[in-house]
Formats: C-alpha cells, structure tokens, sequence
DNA sequence: GATGAATGAGAGTTCATTCAT
DNA sequence: GATGAATGAACTCTCATTCAT
C-alpha cells in the first residue's frame, strides 16, 4: 500500500473518530492528509470505501495490540486480564483523547443502517468477547464465562461512553478498577 | 406548546434516534411530521434548537418514568433497582428498535464537539447515576455506592451498544440478567 | 405550473436540442435560465427529470402543430399531408435552427439506453406515423398505408439529419419536395 | 500503427457507436481495451483526436465495403444498388446492434459544434451520395438523380433511427424494401 | 400562522489531462 | 514505450436557511 494511502486512512480515521463518519466531511479529510479530490478517488471509490477500509486498518491494530498482544501472549490469564484493561485505559489516556472508541463510536453511528460495517464491527467486537471468555474460563471456570466477558466489555464500553460525555477520563479509570476489583482481586 | 410542535419534535426524535442527528436531514423531518419549511423555521430556529429541544422532551420522559416512576416511587431498594433494570430493557423491547439508547447515541455523536448538547446529556445520566447511588446505599452500604452506581450505568449503555452492534436484543437481557445476579440476587 | 419552471424548460429545451442532453449541463441551464442550483432542484429532482420533462413538453407542441393542427383538421388528405410537409420544413427554417429534429436527436442519443426517454419519445413518433398511415389510406388506399407513412417519415427524418451533417437548409426542403412530387404531384 | 492503438480504436468505436461521444468516458475505453492512463495518452493527444480517428477508421471500412465492394464493382446498376440496401441492412443485423449508424449518430451529435468532425463525417455521406446518384444515373437516366439519391441515403438513414427508437430491426427492413419495391421492381 | 420559492455554500463524485519515474 | 500518481475544474446534487407573499 502507498504512503500516501496510508496517510489518508491514518488522517481519516482520526477525523472520524472525533467527529463521525457523516460529520466528517471530505474537504477536512483532503485538508488534513494534503491531497485534492482526485488524488481522494485514486485511492478510494468514495466516502464509504474509505470508511470501510479505516474499520480494517483499526482491525489490524486490534489484531496487533489486542489479540496478538493481550490474548496470544504467554501470560497468566489473571496477566492477560490485567493487560487488556491497562490497555484499555491507556489508550485514552496516552491519546489524550476523549472522543471515546473508534469503533464503538462507528458502532453506533452505523450498525443499524449499514449492514457491512455492522458486520465488520462486529467481527471485532466478537473476536474481544471470545477471547475474553477464554481468560475467564480459566479465572473462574467455565460457569457463565461468556456472560461475564459480555459483561465486561459492556462494562468497557459503557464507561468509555460515560467517560466522553462527562469528558473526563478518571469516569472510566475508576471503572475500570472496580472491573479489577471484581475479577481480579476478589480474594485479596 | 402546539400540537404541531410536538408532532414535529417526536417525528424528529425518532429519526434521530434512528440515524443519528447529522444523518437526519430537515427533509426527512419535514416529510415525517408533514410540514413545510417555512413552518419548521416559524417553530425553531434552527437545526440544532430542534436537537436540544429533543433532549428536552428525553429529558421530561426521563424524569417522569425513571426519576419519578422508578427512583421517587415508594418501593423498597431492590424493588427500584428490579423496576429500572426491567424499565431499561422494556424500552428496547415494546419498540424493537434496535437502534440503541435514544440520549446514548447523542452523547457519542456530540460530547466532544457542541459543549451544549454534552451538558443536556450529561444532566440527565448524572441525575441517573446519582439516584441510582443511592438506591446502592439502601441496598449495600455507603462502600462504593457512587462506583457501583456508575457501573451498572456503564454495563446497561455498554449493553445496549452491543445489542446494537448484534442486532440482538437478547444480548442486552442477558447483561441485564447478570446484573441482577449480581446486585439482587446475591444472597439467595 | 409556475412561470419560473417553465422558463426552465424551454431553456433547457433549446439547449438540449442544440448540444444534446449529455453535453447540456446544470450550469448551462442555470445560466440560460438565470436560476441557482438550489432554484433547479426546487424544480426538478434531477437533470434526468427535467429531461422527460422536455419530452414531455414537445409532446404537447406536437399534439397541438401536428395531431390537432394538422391531422385532425377537417381538410383533405391531400391538404393534410401538404400541411404536414409545409410544418416540418417550416420549423426549421422559422429557427434558423440546423440542430436538427428536437426527439430525433433524444431519439439517437437514449434510445438505448434509457427506457423511459425511448418509450416517451417512440410514444410520438408511432403517433406521427399512424395518423400518416391514415392519410395514406385517404390518399392511396389501405395497401402498404402504414409502410408508406414509415418510408415517409423516416425520409423526413433522415433529410433532418442530412441537412444537419450538411449544415444546409436546402438539403431538406429538396427532399421534402421530393415527397410531395412522389405522393401528391403523381398524377400530375 | 501499432496493435495495441488499433485495438483502442476499435473498443472505443464500440463504445462511441453504443453510449455516443460525450457519454463514453476514457476510463471506459481504457478498461474495454486494457490500458492505463499512460498509455493512451501516448498514442492519442485527446479524447477528441482519438475520435476523429474513429471517423477516419469508419470512412476505412466505408471505402472498402461500400465504394470498393458495392459502387467500384463491376455488377450492373440494379446490382449494385441491391448489394447497398443488403449491405445497409446487414450491418445492423449481424451486430444484432440496435445502436444505430455509427456515423449517422456522430453526425447528430457533433455537427453543429465541432466543424473537423463534421467534415470528416460529411465526407462519407457526400461520397455515399454521389456514388449512389452515379448509379440512379444508370437506373433512370439523368432526372433528378443526385435527388433520388439523396431521399435513398436519407430513408435508411431515417429508417435506421426508427429502428433504434423502435428497437426492432423489422423496422428497417421493411423500410429498406420498400427502397426495393420503388427502384428495382417498378416494372415487374 | 403558513407556504413554498429562492439562495448559495458546499457535499460527494467524475473526468480529461499532466507529470514524474 | 509504459505506468499510475497527481491535478483541479467541473459535474450533479444536497442542505440549512432566508425571504416574499
């Protein structure tokens, strides 16, 4: 993929994810990454493509970050448990933004009219909820084990939102620890 | 306040429910609710007045079916917690929409970038946590009350994003049910 | 209909006529008419639709020159197809137009691939024809009527063409003379 | 010239002869004839060059089939033209094409704007002429020939853009025997 | 109080053409 | 000789808003 490609979709998927996707207009997409219309439709068929390949690109850094990183690490599941919720605040934090999630947001701005990124979305957020049930399969056995990582990442998720709309991020961090408290430090 | 104008501010609450605020266009408004431009400028001034006045009209359903029908009924603490977890997935299921939580989805589309729209919102998820909060109290003690109270929030918002994201609605009761397990029916 | 709209479609009419409808843009149009982009499609939904509009719009010319003025009247045959003649050249000497045949060009130009113009415009041309048939029927009995009102139409249409490519009046009315010495001036 | 211009030229033919000049776009012609950018630009300084081309590429197949193969040859005069109205019909029934004289179309859409193209068309057009009113000459003797000739050319011509418009060949047929029965079967 | 015509900036997209490699 | 990235004007169309009646 070209340079330039990649400049676009990094410039584009941080727009989107302040703004939204329909907010985002792409005058502010050729603005911010330096290009002209049609260097845009060199690259990408329209708006939605764009949008489309920015889900992908940030599925690669799940991949990366989240799956390869947390998940397939050699870890104990209390550490993978741990990773994942450090990495999860951190992400807000060193980003200092409080725009929230890039695919949450996306999630909700998009799920109920367009099946594809629906789909794509998801994907992402099933890959979390499985693994994570894995981890608490082997935290607190097999009971429920499912239910209690959708409960979790719901948990995250909420708190980001929580966190966006009283923008401050110490909403989430302290949610956060209470998640640590009830699945981590449970006998301490 | 006229008949009309309340046709147009539910018409217009339900599409943005449905699309999202900057996905819904006057057009759409207009045709929804019957009227012409010149009618919709003679009751708002502007997009934006119809969207916080939508937030008002959430606002009042708020109060009169949360704060009072739930948190100021004379019900014990369990009770009230029962009634607003039920309250909380009733709402998704008499609609079916799978469109997600009404004021969530603002919150997300528009905390970070209209200071206005993000003070409307948070009022009305600060008014609920705080009840929430002391419902907490009555059922576990002064420890963590305001904590406890912002999780369940977070786990009910992060729920209903995930029922949005499946378009499954049985993914919500299940998180739902997790928190009556865990806040109500604990001991038995 | 407003003024403003019909404005819109003889401007656009005469435009088309002379570039063709691919080759007439909205800003020709909007200059010609001395309207706004926003003022067009008050209008018209699209340039398509304003498109058919016109159709629709020589449609009514046609019915009242040729269908009402010309094959409805109460003169003879011979008269009647004398008059359609005379209106055929007449138009395009009266405009000094070389543009050739307003639907015959659409005729060339959607024909194939656009459904709905070719329907609209086979509507008026299959109208031409078989009042002609039945002059011919007047004229020279039922044999081959409608053949001979296919050959004398296609004549007519073809000499537009060749008095198009030519740039040159003078091409039609000598086929148009030709006509009338073939059909009318025979016996004498 | 090259084989690969060649094989631009007879796509883009196809193409023009089907969607017309305006509404072919050079992306078309690079994918029908599988080339980049680059390329065509190499061998065409303009979309507009490369269909003047195209005239000169029809007006190659015109002298080769109709003014070598029909008029050049040494059949009588009743042959010749028999071979042209066969020639003229064939052509649109081998292609099974329903879009019409490749030149007859180009003709309507640039004569009166773009004076190269229509020289160049009218060049083909004169030539069919006058061949044909050599061989009227023969038929039926000096009167009026170059006349008959022009209401021939023009009826197939017309004839033709009935057939588009009415999108069945029979059409054209029909009117071309009629050609048939005017100037070859007089006497039987 | 109501209508819908008018406005015009700006949306996403297309397109012929140029240019660096 | 060939590639495809870059350009930018122009295209059709959208939209919130204003204005005359």
């Amino acid at each position: 993929m070209s340079e330039k490609k990649r400049e676009i979709i990094s410039a584009a998927a941080e727009l989107i994810h302040t703004k939204g996707y329909e907010a985002t207009k792409l005058s502010d997409i050729m603005q911010a990454s330096d290009i002209g219309k049609g260097q845009f439709y060199h690259y990408f068929s329209s708006k939605r493509e764009l949008g489309l390949t920015i889900v992908d690109y940030y599925a690669e850094m799940w991949d990366r970050e989240l799956i390869q990183g947390v998940f397939h690490s050699s870890f104990s599941a209390e550490k993978k448990m741990e990773n994942m919720l450090e990495w999860a605040v951190n992400y807000h934090v060193s980003t200092q933004a409080l725009s929230g999630c890039p695919f949450g947001n996306l999630a909700i701005e998009m799920s109920e009219h367009d099946e594809e990124f629906r789909l794509k979305i998801n994907n992402l957020i099933d890959q979390w909820i499985n693994h994570l049930a894995d981890v608490m399969k082997d935290l607190r056995g097999e009971d429920q084990a499912l239910q209690h990582a959708r409960v979790v990442v719901a948990q995250i998720e909420g708190g980001i939102l929580l966190m966006k709309n009283y923008q401050d991020i110490s909403i989430l961090k302290d949610i956060i620890a209470m998640i640590r408290l009830n699945y981590l430090d449970k006998g301490e």
